[in-house]
This record gives structure tokens, sequence and C-alpha cells, in this order.
DNA sequence: CGTTTTATCTAACGGTCATTACATTTCTAG
DNA sequence: CTAGAAATGTAATGACCGTTAGATAAAACG
């Protein structure tokens, strides 16, 4: 049972606040004074509940991995390499250009620069790049025993291939392209897969849309 | 005839270690401490020479163009729409692991976290690589025209889809990808392109390579 | 030589950064 | 009602940011 004063705001609101910030600014690019604004509490309340600015980015980038796992699995199950590239490319365009969320990728826009090399948060985001590209690349070994995927594809460079398009499409998002240019963009990626088999329409079953729980719309100044 | 004390450092070789800290570092993560210490200047000689950050950012970013201009002649004096995107890709991908200069394009790295929206150095950096994308749009056009690239390839959005490629394989050369892998993934972005034609080995001709005038090897700390 | 002009160095400026004392408020437990 | 515990708001901390006075040093010109 409770003790002492009851905290007056909620976490995960809060968090998704955070989350919001981080996903426009950077992690370097957000200051204290523009996360505390925008999650509606003051500094010490901040350093109460989540420890300081660093881990409440790790906490950050745990929520928006939840979220963004349940996009992936889906992905993942998909019954050949063709979907799965198509549900990654599509899926990729549409959740970078979700209304009322920030633009691109919360991972591929908090660490690219700003960050010193040898910085713990930046390998903190370099390692979490490099699990989703490792979980790409088991499926592609899987497609490539199921004899779904050509035997002469490397599952590692081709999942390194994918992960360069996703954080290029990531990175025209967060300078502004539109929806309808990056849906362009994966159409193209899709029409020139290196597997080149079945599966042209499956759209049809429905998708996790990997809506991240960000609730302010802009917050613009 | 010159007046006053003379300039005891060399103005082009301060600028070519400067680029190579906003290479790092991006434009706000590289401090001034940092540039004037790489520059082997002080503050008030940089404000002389250069003006302000801002303005020596432009310089550098003037600097880098320089040679990537070369670079992209190069690029779109190719014959075909395939050998164009094939010296896109390849060329990229050595660029960006250039030994002795730090990984990934000057451009992507500078700009993509750590500024704000509306900041008049984000604009300068989106207003250079749609330049590019312009470019790059006006030769597939030019391949479209002579029947070089199939009628039914929207070229704008062919330019887009490189720009997503090119602008991916940078990050993860600024993470930390070695050559060979990177080249891995531009032999499957051309393996797979939409122009599907002829031109299978066109290597012959020596590449300008694309080589930015970064002096200082690493300068770690 | 002295004067002028420019570059240099040291040291500081105000501003913002992340972080935290400290006193106060608001709850539960007895 | 009182005591203890936890969260709050205000305001400060030292460190770093980009930038710049102000004094000094080094060159050309008379």
């Amino acid at each position: 049972m409770a003790l002492g004063r009851p905290r007056s705001f909620d976490t995960d609101t809060a968090l998704a606040a955070a989350m919001g910030v981080f996903w426009r600014r950077g992690y370097e690019g957000a200051s204290l004074a523009e996360l505390t604004k925008a999650m509606g509490i003051n500094p010490p309340s901040l350093y109460a509940a989540f420890g300081n600015k660093e881990q409440l980015f790790r906490a950050a980038l745990d929520r928006y991995g939840e979220r963004r796992s349940e996009f992936f699995a889906w992905v993942l199950e998909a019954p050949t390499a063709r979907e799965v590239l198509e549900r990654i490319f599509r899926g990729t365009a549409e959740s970078s250009t979700t209304p009322g969320e920030p633009r691109g990728c919360l991972v591929v826009q908090s660490g690219t620069a700003c960050s010193t090399a040898d910085d713990s948060v930046a390998k903190e985001i370099v390692a979490r790049r490099r699990g989703i590209e490792e979980a790409v690349t088991a499926r592609f070994q899987r497609a490539k025993d199921e004899g779904d995927l050509a035997p002469d594809v490397c599952p590692v460079a081709l999942a390194r291939y994918v992960s360069a398009v996703v954080q290029g499409i990531a990175l025209l998002a967060a300078n502004g392209a539109e929806r309808e240019e990056l849906q362009q963009v994966a159409e193209i990626a899709i029409r020139t897969l290196p597997a080149g088999q079945s599966a042209s329409d499956s759209r049809s079953a429905q998708e996790p849309a990997m809506t991240a729980g960000c609730i302010e719309p802009a917050n613009q100044h």
C-alpha cells in the first residue's frame, strides 16, 4: 500500500510524451526543459520516476520496441520471403508517416549524429539495430532452408540490404517526404526483389500498423 | 601586398580538419573546442577566418560538395541507367569506407538529428539532398526519353528509391559496417534493378573514387 | 625608427545543459 | 491529531556551449 504523497502524473503517459520528444529531437537534441514541458512535470519528478535522462531514453526505447515488435512479429510470420519484404517495406513506409506521430523511426533518428562515438547511448542504439538485422537474417535463413529463397542469396547480405532501404526510407520521412512518396519507394524496392517469387496480392491480412503510443500530436512552438 | 601580421595557419588545411570533425560528429555535435583542437588554432582565429561555426560548416559543406560533384558527374555521364545505378551504389559503398576518412556521408551524418526542425542549418542540408535527388531525376528522365529506361518507370520515384538506398548505406557505414558488407548491399541493389537491361560488366572505366580531402586519420581521445 | 594593420593568445562573457538541495505539500499509519 | 514517508515546486549547482573583449605580437609602409 502506497506510502507518502502519491504521484500526481501518470507514468505511462509521461513516458509516451518523452518518447515523442526523443523521436523528434534525437537523444542529445532533446533537452530536459523540452522533456519536462512535454511530460507536464518538473525535473525532480522526472528524476524520481525514471532515474535520469539516459534511463528515461532507454525506457522510451523499450516502449517503442514493444510496439515495433508487434509489427515485426507480423512481418516475420509471413509465409514467403517476398511477402516478408513486402510487409517490411510497406509497413515501414506507413509507420514512418503515421498522422499524429513524429516522422521516421525513433531509433534511426536518435542515434545518427550528435553522440560521441564511444558513447554508451550510441552503442545501445547500434546494438538494437543489429538485433533486428539478426532477426531478419534468421528469417531469411529459414526461407532459404525451406526453398523459399534462391540458394545463391546470402541471408546476411540481404538483411543488410533491407536494413539500408528501411533506414533510408526513415531518413526521407524525417526530412518531410509524404506517405505517397515513400510508398512509391517501397513499391520499387518490392518490384525488384532478388527472391522473385509468387505472391502478387497478399494485402488482405490486416496489419498491426505499428502505431507507437505517442499521444500528443505535434507540440510545435 | 599583405598588410598586418600574416596568418600562421593554412586555411584549406584547417577547413579540411573542420570538415572531418563535422563529418564524424554532425553539426551540433561538433563543439568549438573539438573544432579548434583539430584545426590547431584558437577560437578568435577561427572566427576571424571563417566568421562563425555555421559559416565554417557551410564552407565545409562546399568543400565536401566539390569532391562529391566530381563523383556525381562521373556517375551521371554513364551511358545507361543501369550503369548510372551501378556507379552510384558501388561508388557510395566505396566512398563511405575510404580509409583515413570518417565513415558515411557528411551530409547524411550532419543533419539527421540534433537540430531544430525550423533551423536554417537543417533546411540547408535538406536542400542539398534534394538538389542531388533532382539531378538524378533529370538523368532518369533523359534515360526514359532515350528508351534506356522502361516507360512505366517514374523517374522521380526511382530517384527517391536511390536516395533511400544511398542514405541507408551511409548510415550502415557510420555504424561500423565494413566495406565488404556494404559492397554486398550494393550488389543486391544492383541485381534487383527495375530497369533490368544490359551492361553486366562495366567496371573497367576508372572511377574518381570521391576522396574528400580529410587529412587527419582518426583523432580519437 | 614609429605608425598602422592584422593576427594571435588569454580570459572572460551570458546562456543552456543535466542534475540536485531544500523546503513544502500530501498522503498513510498509528 | 501526530509522525513518518514520498512527491512536489523553486532555485540553485558546476560544466560546457558559442562567442567575444582586451592586450600582445608580427608584419608592411613612411
